[in-house]
DNA sequence: ATCAACCTTTGATGGCTGTCGTACGATGAA
DNA sequence: TTCATCGTACGACAGCCATCAAAGGTTGAT
């Protein structure tokens, strides 16, 4: 009946809105260090079912809540399915260099 | 008495044990990242009572553990005063890119 | 209409940690 | 030896957060 589709996440934060804070405490976690490197290491978008990590579903929504919140990473629907991706270029102009050295480090972390 | 100075302080973590972890955790503080902000733009090391924060020194005592304690600062006695420096090379080695990008972000956050 | 798949919300819980005051220890100077 | 300076150790406390189970909501397929 709408001829608009509804958007069913609304609480992406603006580009100018991300802080060191945010980021930091967001990627401190070790399961959301894991999502977002392999968000990184992944070629296309990715559903939070897809990932691999050791928590309970409801544990995980409330990981990529705080991505999201963050602004690390974006999230969007399609169909029943929610579909990640990072938000690189925000995050680069932000931070220069920040997520690139986390994520390499991250992946070192995973084959130690 | 003793030829050599007794070493008050004993427990710097081996740069092959730093972890991305535990420097994560300790940035992520404000006061602790602001510690390391003035290390960084100090040309030389600084005494624990010379910075510039909003805690009790007790507080202060136990932020200089978790970074020194995560491999971020190296801590040694002059006389009764304990001077801070900045484990550059061994955080780079370690996280190439990471220690730089926090500090240059955590510059901007504080002219903000 | 029903069902299955996918994810969320809520409430509870346990553990961790930043904070402080107070008391203490070590060093060097008067 | 006395004293001031500098930092530490301890105990207490409050708040935050990662975690889970259970129940619920949305969507698309049958």
């Amino acid at each position: 009946m709408t001829a608009q589709p509804t958007e069913r996440i609304t609480d992406h934060v603006a580009a100018e809105d991300i802080t060191l804070q945010g980021v930091l405490e967001a990627l401190t976690d070790p399961v959301r260090r894991g999502i977002v490197r392999q968000l990184a290491d992944s070629e296309r978008d990715m559903a939070c079912g897809t990932f691999d990590f050791t928590v309970s579903r409801s544990t995980s929504t409330h990981h990529f809540k705080v991505l999201r919140r963050a602004g690390i990473i974006r999230q969007h629907y399609e169909g029943t399915v929610k579909l990640n991706s990072l938000r690189r270029a925000d995050l680069d102009r932000a931070f220069p260099g920040l997520l690139d050295a986390i994520i390499e480090a991250a992946r070192r972390e995973v084959n130690r």
